[in-house]
RNA sequence: GCCAAUGUAGCUCAGUGGUAGAGCACUUCCUUGGUAAGGAAGAGGUCACGGGUUCAAAUCCCGUCAUCGGCUCCA
């Protein structure tokens, strides 16, 4: 008999070699019913797969994550099973699961797979699954498992199993299908009720770009097929809040092919919006102690040369500017840094100047590939709310602490609540990808560590995504679909003071150089704009609305009032437009609805009368007479309250 | 840059080899109204661009550009 403690602490008594499944089992029929994985003693195990020993269990349904996950991992399988008999002689690499569903990378091997195989794959994925094939796990030796994949010219996997320790080898089969896998799994493919494929795309082995590239197709299962329905559902209704779809309706931005690709062209309501993000930033900075300077569109080439971005990324970049003056070279700028060591150079700096922090809405160009662009959220010329603090070492920690202070404020004015931190490391196997002494980049990173601890942030450590010049912390959000956009950063750097001989003197009278602290919180007004209309749907929070109410005269005899009062409302800085179209009142509430606009004051001969407006909030209808000066005074009081 | 798809009116889309279409938006007229679409008429297109096949191309083929979903990249 073995002792199974479950997570209540409380233990119960099996036989040797129970299954995780059959221990649900013996709780309750229904938890037997849902139960999809589990873990024995933390690590991920089978529900078919005996414990011969005393353990910790916990066992995982569609809800837990860990459910899901052995769910569309199996379906991945199911996939390849699918793929392997519809197309014969496909290879395949990897398929795990994923936040959303699975996907399967495979070399189709001439195979031809295109969206309108999609319904022949998903139908026989559900009749694979309807055979209720159970998965078994098989412990395999590593010359035996480089024999069996070898014979099936499985060229993929044997590069994978060549990589393994002997002895941790393990392959699951379903049917006819056996893939070399970690597990955990299903005990069978009978759950799987739904079957969706979803797109296809092509994705470099091992993600290495100079390596072969296979086909991904990515879909996903469920265990009932209204899930599935309720899941499209959502997918459509996140597509109506894709910020370039809302950018449009909105008039926000636009992009011009006469312009050239990748560059926005803020219309008026946009370029409000963003100079009403900027004011709001410059507000909490100038109490931080930031100061703003301006600095041009362009450099000297020899100023990169100088920084070290030329070496690195030159030859990617938008190409010099030439001048008339032979040899002469300027080069858009691509980030602000440099210039602002420069502006620190302009003068003998002491210890006493800093922190020196300094403040730029700087626009900066870079050529993105073209398969990289996308909507606001990577462009070719955006502008950074950029600031470079200028510090001593030892305040290295305080610099950052404020910094996260202005990001975490912003974040929750704006209510950003599901962001994720991530601490961008070096790789420690990759050195030479990186510039800066090995002393630095231990001080810089320590720095970031200790102050997400002292701050309480649960940040995620990323080995080998820091910058090459230093490591960052980073704050991510996702977007309507689930994609995850960097907004905020922060990034120490060593390497431009060094490089720009930066110095200041100490109060030792000593020439000493100081660290440089980049930061953006929004990271771009672009991209920040992009994410905060897939948050919000387009429904602004009223102090950032580009239209804040809209006048509705019940019919033509009362436009004159209706400017009246417009006039008034705009002089208690009330951002107000009258609708004076000829149509009813019905049809104007309609389209102004749809347009977003967080108030509508209706007007017509009782309001007229009595100096009065009828108010309308978006989404929630009729809210009854206000007299003018009342309303103005009710706007001015939540713009102040929710900003 | 790579893989796959798409490109028709301001917007959303139909049109698969034989005269360029619809709804919404727009303009004009009628209507002057009380909380989510009043009525009529009109205007609007080099079917992304460049080549090719064909008696004939929005439609088939090739190339380019842009967009979309991924991959890689992201100072």
């Amino acid at each position: 008999m073995i002792n199974i403690t479950f997570p209540d602490n409380s233990v119960k008594q099996f036989e040797a070699g129970a299954t995780p499944l059959e221990i649900a089992r013996s709780l309750s029929p229904q938890l037997a019913r849902e139960v999809l994985a589990a873990s024995v003693n933390d690590q991920e195990w089978d529900l078919s797969r005996p414990i011969n020993q005393d353990a910790t269990i916990k066992l995982f349904k569609w809800d837990d994550p860990e459910g899901k996950h052995a769910f569309w991992h199996s379906s991945a399988h199911l996939l390849a099973e699918a793929l392997q008999e519809l197309y014969p002689g496909v290879k395949f690499g990897i398929g795990p699961a994923i936040e959303n569903g699975f996907y399967y990378d495979i070399d189709p091997n001439g195979h031809n797979i295109t969206a309108a195989d999609f319904p022949a794959i998903e139908a026989k994925m559900l009749e694979l699954a309807r055979r209720d094939e159970q998965i078994i796990r098989v412990d395999i030796s590593k010359a035996d498992a480089l024999k069996m994949f070898g014979d099936r010219n499985e060229e993929y996997k044997c590069e994978l199993i060549s990589e393994l320790e002997d002895g941790k080898i393990t392959t699951y089969t379903q049917g006819a299908f056996t893939d070399l896998c970690r597990g955990p799994h299903l005990p069978s493919t009978g759950v799987i009720k739904a079957c969706k494929v979803m797109s296809l795309a092509g994705a470099y082995w091992r993600g290495d770009e100079k390596r072969n590239q296979l086909v991904r197709v990515y879909g996903i299962t469920f265990p009932k097929k209204k899930m599935l329905d309720e899941y499209l559902v959502l997918l459509e209704e996140a597509k109506k809040r894709d910020h370039r779809k809302l950018g449009k309706e909105m008039e926000l931005f636009a992009f011009s092919t006469n312009v050239g690709a990748g560059l926005p062209l803020w219309l008026p309501k946009g370029a409000a919006l963003r100079d009403r993000l900027e004011q709001f930033l410059r507000k909490i900075q100038k109490k931080y102690g930031y100061k703003q300077v301006i600095t041009p569109h362009i450099g000297n080439k020899q100023l990169y040369v100088t920084s070290g971005h030329y070496a690195k990324y030159g030859k990617d970049s938008f190409q010099p500017i030439h001048t008339p003056q032979e040899g002469e070279e300027y080069m858009l700028k691509p980030m602000n840094c440099p210039h602002h060591c420069e502006i620190f150079k302009t003068s003998p700096r002491s210890y006493r100047d800093l922190p020196l922090r300094l403040a730029e809405f700087g626009t900066v160009y870079r050529y993105e590939q073209t398969g990289e662009l996308h909507g606001l959220t990577r462009v070719r010329g955006f502008t950074q709310d950029d600031a470079h603090i200028f510090c001593a070492p030892d305040q290295i920690k305080d610099e950052f602490l404020k910094v996260m202070d202005i990001i975490l404020y912003i974040f929750n004015a704006l209510k950003f609540d599901n962001y994720e931190a991530q601490i961008s490391l070096r790789d420690p196997n990759n050195k030479e990808k990186y510039i800066g002494s090995d002393e630095n980049w231990h001080l810089a990173e320590q720095a970031i560590i200790e102050a997400c601890e002292e701050k309480g942030l649960k940040a995620r450590k990323e080995l080998g995504e820091a910058a090459f010049y230093g490591p960052k912390l980073d704050f991510m959000v996702k977007d309507a679909i689930g994609r995850r956009w960097q907004l905020g950063t922060i990034q120490v750097d060593y390497n431009l003071p060094e490089r720009f001989q930066l110095e200041y003197t100490g109060a030792d009278n000593q020439k000493h150089r100081p660290v440089m602290i980049h930061r953006a919180p929004f990271g771009s007004l672009e991209r920040f704009v992009a994410v905060l209309l897939e948050h919000t749907a387009g429904k602004f929070p009223l102090w950032l609305s580009p239209e804040q109410a809209i006048i509705l005269p019940i019919s033509e005899k009362f436009n004159d009032y209706a400017y009246k009062v417009a006039d008034q409302l705009n002089e208690l800085d009330v951002r107000v437009t009258v609708d004076d179209r000829n149509e009813k009142i019905g049809r104007k509430i309609r389209d102004n609805e749809l347009k977003r606009i967080p108030y509508m004051l209706i007007v017509g001969e009782k309001e007229a009368e009595n100096g009065e407006v009828s108010v309308r909030k978006q989404g929630e209808g009729d809210k009854g007479t206000m007299k003018i000066a009342e309303f103005a005074d009710e706007i001015a009081r939540l713009v102040k309250d929710l900003q």
